[in-house]
DNA sequence: GGCATGACGCAGT
DNA sequence: CACTGCGCCATGC
């Protein structure tokens, strides 16, 4: 699997997350199984930072329900739209989390 | 090949 | 809770 594929694959991932839902980094490199072991939550964050702007990016969030640094008013605010349980700034993953 | 870097995760404080 | 430190390893120099 080249680099290049597996950003299509994150990112197709990424699009179907539905509306009200998010998924960890962890979580989408886990649902792939591409890449194992802590780092690919990494290697996932660095995709969604370079070529995240054409799918809905908000909805990926750290494990502890954390917003991309730079971008937390506005994650906040679609997350909010899109009626994502919050608990104050950050993401209820408990009940925001979609499992495909 | 070595070295720095990173939209992470997790245990410890 | 929040914050800190460290492991992890693909990628680009």
């Amino acid at each position: 699997m080249t680099p290049q594929e597996y950003v299509e694959e994150v990112l197709s991932l990424v699009e179907r997350i539905p509306a009200g839902k998010v998924m960890s980094y962890g979580a989408v490199a886990d649902a792939l199984a591409d890449r194992t072991g802590r780092n690919s939550a990494r290697q996932v964050g660095n995709i969604m930072s370079r070529h995240g702007g054409g799918v809905p990016w908000h909805r990926v969030v750290t494990s502890s329900g954390r917003m991309p640094p730079g971008h937390e008013q506005e994650a906040r605010q679609r997350l909010l739209s899109e009626g994502v349980p919050l608990k104050g700034d950050h993401v209820d993953m408990s009940r925001a989390l979609w499992r495909p």
